[in-house]
DNA sequence: AGCCAGGGTCTGC
DNA sequence: GCAGACCATGGC
């Protein structure tokens, strides 16, 4: 009998800690690196965040990556699901590695894993970064955590709760420097507090209908939704097209993407998008 | 100093 | 459907 492959990972307790052993196609570097997620900062050689209303430390060396104060249990009930260790990494990097683009891009991004964020927070901070730098997008975020999350240790605070900001004004969130997506940001909380859009059916809808209901929000296009569908709903067939994808694609793919890549399309732009933003290919 | 940033809206064809 | 002005702010 087949055995299922999520199975096939090895996850260790060690003293407070849990450990993820073995090649599982994991880089933290490039995982939190990759323009996919906004909270986690490297301090001291550990990687440093909040998801899920949860902290957590880890740091890798080599086919070691250790998840520090956690118990196994918690492990499997939110991390397993967050770095995605259900979906086998190996096959994927297989599969569009047929093109000889994609090999590159995956050998370069080793590593990178598709995070299953809260789509919420992943919607939320996507309307942020539009026409926005990582850096800024960063900070935004940071002020908006502070300002309105839950506090759960000494100056780490929870993603706020999109009923936390449904009922605020544009002037409430002047303290995070946004700009125009204030506004936004404030759209896309009322929508998601008063069930306009439904986060949980973003993961099963047809991908044209979840991307229509996601699109209803001021201030959500298509690249917004898209990435809303990939990092937030677990949706690897959504393929946001920024402008470095625009470029890339128009120099390397002036016919589209391969045929090969078409199935995780999702997953082979990140690898793209990683490749061609760290050595500067337009 | 000035260009640009993981874009979207609005308007006008 | 596509092009262009405009949008706030600050990183580099």
């Amino acid at each position: 009998m087949a055995i299922a492959y999520e199975e096939k990972v090895n996850v260790v307790k060690s003293g407070e800690n849990v450990v993820l052993v073995g090649n599982n196609n994991f880089n933290l570097t490039h995982i939190f690196d990759c323009g996919q997620a906004f909270r986690f900062n490297l301090k001291d050689g550990i990687w440093q965040g909040v998801a899920f209303g949860k902290i957590l430390k880890c740091s890798q060396d080599g086919d070691h990556v250790i998840f520090y104060n956690i118990t196994i249990e918690e492990f499997k009930a939110i991390w397993f699901r967050y770095f995605t260790l259900d979906i086998n990494y190996g096959e994927i990097i297989k599969t569009i590695s047929e093109n000889k683009t994609f090999e590159l891009a995956t050998n370069f991004a080793d590593g990178i894993r598709i995070l299953r964020q809260d789509t919420w927070e992943a919607l939320c901070s996507f309307i942020i970064s539009q026409n926005n730098n990582i850096p800024r997008i960063k900070g935004i975020i940071d002020r908006l955590c502070e300002s309105f999350g839950e506090e759960i240790e000494s100056g780490i605070y929870t993603f706020p709760r999109a009923e936390k900001l449904a009922p605020l004004s544009v002037l409430d969130l002047a303290p995070l420097r946004a700009g125009f997506r204030a506004k936004y940001i404030i759209d896309a909380a009322k929508k998601i507090a008063n069930g306009e859009v439904l986060p949980l059916s973003l993961t099963y809808l047809p991908y044209e209908t979840a991307k229509e209901n996601l699109m209803l929000i001021k201030g959500v296009g298509h690249k917004v939704a898209d990435c809303t569908l990939l990092f937030g709903c677990g949706r690897f067939e959504a393929f946001p097209i920024d402008v470095w994808i625009k470029r890339v694609m128009a120099s390397l793919f002036p016919d589209g993407l391969p045929e090969c890549a078409t199935e995780y399309a999702g997953i082979a732009q990140q690898y793209l998008f990683y490749y061609a933003r760290m050595n500067n290919i337009k």
